[in-house]
This record gives structure tokens, C-alpha cells and sequence, in this order.
RNA sequence: GGCGGGGUAGCUCAGGUGGUUAGAGCGUCGGAUUCAUAACCCGAAGGUCACGGGUUCAACUCCCGUCCCCGCUACCA
């Protein structure tokens, strides 16, 4: 296959180049450059240069109970939230020269409407179906509860504080009806179950249409984490999914009756795209449909890999049933950035931010950019590590590329007061030089085609490679003497080199190429005419050449390795607060509990779990089955005989069909560690706790 | 446990449908050089291609099994 039929790029007569919208709920860090902007940015440059049509869109995504939650806990409003993040995320973007057409944002007027009249038209085409459930309810503030303004003792920890879709202290994932006690975060009162009306989309309908449009259509083209993950997800078979929920933040349900509902976040997400275009046509009075809904256009969606079942799945059903839009041509998914070998996390302040880099290595963009595109995670998770970015930056950056074109212009101006030299008859040096010059721009162009962004920029550097290559092996500081003649050719040609070099390297270090294109004094270079031996015309004047790149010090390097360092220990030490102790029981409730000694009998691992030990305990007075969670921290076999203890009148429960009789005594480190708790003499089973 | 992705030189990665001595950049070592931010250029060392089987004249590449890492998912009373 070639690649024009592999990209099928010859069809196409514009670009629809999407980023992921950012969550306005925090600042944005490496993995999401390295992840997402950074090549896609790349994408849109290159397709820029070349003359194409391209439309690059980027937004915040600013509706959601995240950020209504970040606004109750700093006392603001949602809005308040999502201007503070959105100013701040847009600006770090515009410092990075992400070259978005549009960035806009979901809680504009214009994203409202585009996002209910999209739902309207799904309703009224019938592609919703309508259900009814029953969901908490806050009889004094009159709404209905989200999973997270719930919160209740864990059933899993005892921890009190626990939400209604995750317990923050021992990680379990809940549903709110797990909660022993729930509360409503808004009142403290205890919630009510109340009947709810909400509208779903039947992903299941859309099964065959994924799997010949996919898994037939993009077998070969698509990267295979993206394909694999939309494999496992249409085998695994779709559900219906809510498109609607209770709650006051968001985009309203364009229906009669349904006040306090909007559309769900995962819903108007995508449609933020949208809204982003629409917005562009109106401010620059241009037609935006045919970026969506023209076959000759193509869409590209460039995200993380925790996005692909929106953008693959959901978002294709979305567009697919409402009718008139395209679909995705590709969806290049990058895996994740981790940090010094650690995940990167915000809660953990494990993390290089944006805004920060920019005040500790300013002017330094184009060095980040290329670290990032250099260990993009394109086909694993990578490691971003300080000591790297210094070597990047010194023995690449500076010493490849900065230093050839410092050397040419340091001798052009020594040599012939900055103006560019003529070119005499070539000698087969010279002449091997111009082929393989001639043929990177389309090299570095069939690797940005097919999105292989590192590869792409290994290329431009070795394009500064031949540069110094051919300016050793020539030699001209040697014969200027002698040759001066012989020394114009070479210069000549060494600085075709530095200008191709100006407009092959802009996609990927779009402030490195200004200043170099700046400094050799040319603008509205092509790609096309990158390549070539006459892009310096001879007596054109260059400026005074100033340093691209400077050297990264170690200290430099060290300083951040001691910011990561500083961020360690605070988590360390906040790891070691332990959690709260829990609300006073009377003796009586104490005295409810029933725990005995026992010894475990038998032993075995409950099949097709992870955590599940079935144990047959002697309590003394019975023998019993329990099924108790402990299987990462004990083998099976390794247990029996041991005295453990055992809460024995709990009621029974059924786990993975088989009734579980009890619960084993476990203490728990902040590790989550488990241990059993046994009495320090031999007592007999049987022998009760008091 | 199920599904998906990955495990190739010290590090970061390439290696269509199996075929001569497994490649690149950085790092290391040696050489050469001085126009250049001691940078460039040349050369070398360095790999049982996670492990064990199998198919084949031939496997990093195909098949089976095992281990490890990442993600999704079930389970933790």
C-alpha cells in the first residue's frame, strides 16, 4: 500500500484537526502536551505549511460535578472555577504556540445552543430511549443527588467520609447505595430515594455500524492500541447510556418539564468541537459545516488513551445518528507520560506544570516541545525524566542543530560580511549534500501522514546532521585562504541547508524556526520549496547570528529534581496522617459485635477474581465459609492453621455466589497492606473479643 | 479472573505479508579536528530480540504456554 492510499490523503480537501478539550478543573502539565498538543499542533503546522485547508480546534471543557465540587469546597461559584482554569490553560497553550484556529469553551452561549439543538434533533429523530429510576434526593435543597454529593461511611474501610462513586481513603469504587448512612453533601440530611426521568443513548444499536466502519474498515490504519481498545469494547458489548442527569451545572434539557436537568458532560463534551467551529465561522464570517459534514473533509481526533471509547465509540454514534456529520478518519491516541518512573498525579503534586516550566526555563518552549515529541508515549507509556531533557537539550538541540547553524552564519559573516555567497560549480561533495537535501521534506512528510510524530523529528535532526557533516568534510575554513572561490560554493550550500532546515523544523519548534528564518532574514517558506538549492539567493544579506539553544546546567536539572523530591516527602508525611478516628459508639453497639478466635481450615483462591480468598474457618462452636479479600497479601496455602479473628455475626452475604459467613479482622497499613489481627497467647477458638 | 496494549543494546526507540553478519539517536571508549556554545566529524565496543516449547530449510517476526509492566473490567463486607 502506499502511503497516499494508507492516508488516503489524496481525496481530502480540508482538515478538521481536533484536541482534547482540557478539564477547567486544574492547569495543564507535560502529559498533557507530550499526549496531545504537542503533536497535534505539529499536525496542523505541517498541513499549514504545506497549503492546506486546516482547521485546528482546542476548548475547555468547563460543565461537569467535578469542578461544581472544587466550587463548593472553595466557596465559589462553578463559573468562577472554570474562568480561573480556562484563562489559566489558555494561556499556557498560547505560550507553548499551540497554533489553535479556535479555542473556546463549553460554557459559552454558543456551545449551549449548538449542544441541546444536537440533542433535540436526536430526540426528535427517536434515537433516545426514555427511562425511569430511582435516584437520592435532597428534600431540602429540592435536587436530586450526584454520585459525589453523597457521601456515607465505606462499607469496604469504615472510612466516614466516603463518596458516592469512590472511597477516597481505600480507593473501592461505589455506587451510592452502598453507602451505610448516607448524607447529602448540600444539607447533611439523609437523603431520599426519589424517581428520576432520564434519556439514553442505545450504544448496542450502533454495534454493526462500529464493526464494519472499525474493525473492518481501519484495520490497517489505525494505531493498534486504539484499534485493540475498540475491539474489546464492541466485544464486550455496549450498553445504553445516560445522556441526561440531575443537576443544575451544565447545558439544560431542551424539553418542557425537565428543569434541574442537563445534558450529561460526556454528552456536550464532543459537541465542544463543534461549538468551536461554529463559533470560528461566525467571528471570521466563513462557512463551518463543511469541516463537519463534507466527505472531502477529514476529522482527526487527537487525545490520550483514556479517551479513546469517547472518540471512537460514543462520539462516532453520536455523530452517526444524528446524520449529516462525518466520522473520524483517524484517531491517533497516545499512551501516557510518567514522571521520573513515577505516574503523574495531581493529587500528589507529582507533576511538571506548564506555568511553572515557563518560570523556570523561560524562553525554553521549543525545548520542551522536543523533549515531549522526542519520548512521546506514541506506542507505550514513556518516561519523562529531567536528565534526559538536559541531554536532549544539550547534545541534540545545541550541539546538532544549534550548532550547525551557528558555524554557517559565524562563517558567512566571517568570511563575506553576512551576505550570502554564490554558488560555482559543484563538486560531488557538494552534490550529495543537495540530493539528500531534496529529500527530506518528503520524508519528514510520510512520517507526519502517518502520525509517527518521533520519527518526523529524528529526521529534521538529521537534516542538521548532514549540514555538519557535509561543513566538516568540506572543510572551507582550511582553504579560505587559498579557495576562496571554492569556500562561496560551500557556504552556499550549507546555508540552503540552515534555510530548509528554518521551515522543516517550524511544525515542531515553530520560536526556533522564527528566529532562524528571522536571522537569515526570509519568511513564507513552503514545505515544498524546502528541499531546495535556491532558497538563499546569492547577495542576500543575513543578520548577526545569535545563539539558538543554550546549555542546561546541571544545577538547572537538579533544582527540579529536587521540586519533584520536595513533593515527595510532603506526600510521605501526608501518607503518614492517619485518618481520623471515627464518631463515638456507645458500649451497647460495641457489645453487639460478636468476635471469636477461630482457625482457618482451608484454603483457596475463589476463581476468576483478584482479591478473594475462600477460607473454611473452626470457630469452636462451627465450621463456616468466608470469603474475605485478602488474596494480594496471603497464599492460600500458606494460611492454614492460623489463628485468625472473626467478626462472626455478621449478617451473611453472597460474593461471587458463594455465602460468606463472617468477616476476617484485618488491620491495614497506609499502603493499603493487610494483616490479620490474632490474640498474642494461644487461646482456643471460640474464645471471645470484649 | 476476562479483554486490550507493551516487554529488542546502559537510556529512548525502529524493525510491511518469516530469509544474508538485528538497526538509529543519546551515553561510553578510541581517533581526528578547531569554523563552532570542548560543540562537530570518523571509528569501536555493547543485544541468548522477557522466558519455555512448537511449525519451518529458515523466526525478533507465525502458533501454544509462562512471567513482568500499563490500561479497561469483575471481585474486597
Amino acid at each position: 500500500m502506499t502511503n497516499e492510499e494508507k492516508t488516503g490523503n489524496a481525496r481530502f480537501k480540508r482538515y478538521t484537526v481536533t484536541s482534547a478539550l482540557p478539564y477547567a478543573n486544574g492547569p495543564i502539565h507535560i502529559g498533557h502536551l507530550a499526549g496531545v498538543y504537542v503533536p497535534s499542533d505539529i499536525y496542523a503546522r505541517y498541513l499549514r505549511l504545506k497549503g492546506e485547508d486546516v482547521l485546528f480546534i482546542g476548548g475547555s471543557d468547563e460543565h461537569g460535578v467535578p469542578i461544581t465540587i472544587k466550587a463548593r469546597n472553595e466557596k465559589i461559584t462553578p463559573q468562577q472555577v472554570v474562568d480561573k482554569y480556562h484563562n489559566m490553560i489558555q494561556g499556557s497553550f498560547e505560550k507553548f504556540g499551540i497554533s489553535f484556529d479556535v479555542y473556546s469553551r463549553t460554557s459559552r452561549p454558543v456551545h449551549h445552543e449548538t449542544a441541546s439543538s444536537f440533542f433535540k434533533k436526536l430526540y426528535e429523530k427517536g434515537k433516545f430511549i426514555e427511562k425511569e429510576t430511582e435516584q437520592y434526593y435532597d428534600e431540602e435543597n429540592k435536587q436530586f443527588l450526584a454520585d459525589r454529593y453523597i457521601t456515607g461511611t465505606c462499607p469496604h474501610c469504615g472510612y466516614e467520609k466516603a463518596f458516592g462513586d469512590q472511597c477516597e481513603n481505600c480507593g473501592t469504587s461505589l455506587s451510592p447505595t452502598d453507602l451505610i448512612n448516607p448524607r447529602s453533601v448540600l444539607s447533611g440530611n439523609k437523603p431520599q430515594m426519589k424517581k428520576t426521568r432520564h434519556w439514553y443513548l442505545p450504544l448496542n444499536d450502533y454495534e454493526p455500524m462500529l464493526r464494519e466502519w472499525i474493525l473492518e474498515g481501519h484495520k490497517h490504519d489505525w494505531k493498534p492500541n486504539v484499534y485493540g481498545q475498540v475491539k474489546s469494547w464492541v466485544d464486550q458489548g455496549l450498553q445504553p447510556r445516560a445522556v441526561t442527569r440531575d443537576l443544575d451545572w451544565g447545558v439544560k434539557v431542551p424539553l418542557e418539564g425537565t428543569d434541574g436537568k442537563v445534558l450529561y458532560v460526556w454528552f456536550d463534551a464532543p459537541i465542544g468541537y463543534i461549538s468551536a467551529t461554529r463559533e470560528w465561522g461566525m467571528t471570521h464570517g466563513k462557512p463551518w459545516e463543511q469541516y463537519w459534514k463534507s466527505p472531502d473533509s477529514k476529522l482527526v481526533h487527537f487525545i490520550g488513551k483514556d479517551n479513546i471509547v469517547f472518540h471512537c465509540i460514543i462520539f462516532p454514534i453520536m455523530l452517526k445518528a444524528e446524520g449529516s456529520y462525518i466520522l473520524p478518519e483517524n484517531v491517533p491516541a497516545n499512551e501516557f507520560l510518567n514522571l521520573e518512573g513515577d505516574k503523574i498525579s495531581t493529587s500528589r503534586n507529582w507533576a511538571v506544570w506548564l506555568h511553572e516550566y515557563l518560570e523556570d526555563f523561560p524562553g525554553k518552549q521549543d525545548v520542551l516541545r522536543y523533549v515531549l515529541c522526542a519520548a512521546a508515549p506514541e506506542t507505550k507509556d514513556n518516561d519523562f525524566t529531567w536528565k534526559d531533557f538536559q541531554a536532549r537539550n544539550n547534545s541534540e538541540l545545541l550541539a546538532i542543530f544549534g550548532n550547525f547553524v551557528n558555524r554557517t552564519l559565524v562563517l558567512t559573516h566571517k568570511y563575506f560580511e553576512g551576505k550570502v555567497p554564490s554558488c560555482g560549480p559543484l563538486e560531488p561533495g557538494d552534490k550529495k549534500a543537495l540530493e539528500e537535501l531534496a529529500g527530506f521534506p518528503a520524508r519528514i512528510g510520510k512520517s507526519l501522514d502517518l502520525y509517527r510524530f518521533r520519527e518526523a523529528l529524528a529526521e529534521m535532526m538529521n537534516l542538521a546532521r548532514l549540514g555538519n557533516r557535509y561543513l566538516t568534510e568540506a572543510e572551507p575554513w582550511k582553504i579560505f585562504k587559498n579557495e576562496p572561490e571554492r569556500v562561496k560554493t560551500i557556504l552556499n550550500v550549507s546555508l540552503q541547508i540552515c534555510a530548509s532546515l528554518s521551515v522543516l523544523s517550524a511544525p515542531f519548534l515553530p520560536f526556533t524556526a522564527n528566529k532562524l528564518q528571522d536571522m537569515l532574514d526570509i519568511q513564507d517558506m513552503k514545505w515544498e520549496q524546502a528541499g531546495g538549492k535556491k532558497l538563499l539567493t546569492s547577495g542576500h544579506s543575513i543578520k548577526k547570528p545569535s545563539l539558538l539553544f543554550e546549555k542546561i546546567e546541571d544545577s538547572q536539572v537538579q533544582a527540579q529534581m529536587d521540586k519533584l523530591l520536595k513533593s515527595k516527602e510532603e506526600n510521605k508525611s501526608k501518607a503518614e496522617n492517619q485518618t481520623p478516628f471515627k464518631a463515638p459508639v456507645s458500649f451497647d453497639d460495641f457489645s453487639k459485635l460478636d468476635i471469636r478466635v477461630s482457625t482457618v481450615v482451608s484454603a483457596e483462591k475463589v476463581t476468576k477474581t483478584k482479591k478473594l480468598l475462600k477460607l473454611e474457618v473452626d470457630t469452636g462452636l462451627d465450621k463456616r465459609t468466608v470469603v474475605s479479600g485478602i488474596a494480594q497479601y496471603y497464599e492460600p496455602e500458606k494460611i492454614i492453621g492460623k489463628k485468625v479473628l472473626l467478626l462472626a455475626n455478621l449478617e451473611p452475604k453472597t460474593i461471587k455466589g458463594i455465602k460468606s459467613h463472617g468477616m476476617l479482622l484485618m488491620a491495614e497499613n497506609n499502603d493499603g497492606e493487610l494483616s490479620f489481627v490474632i490474640p498474642e497467647k494461644s487461646f482456643n477458638n471460640g474464645s471471645s473479643i470484649s
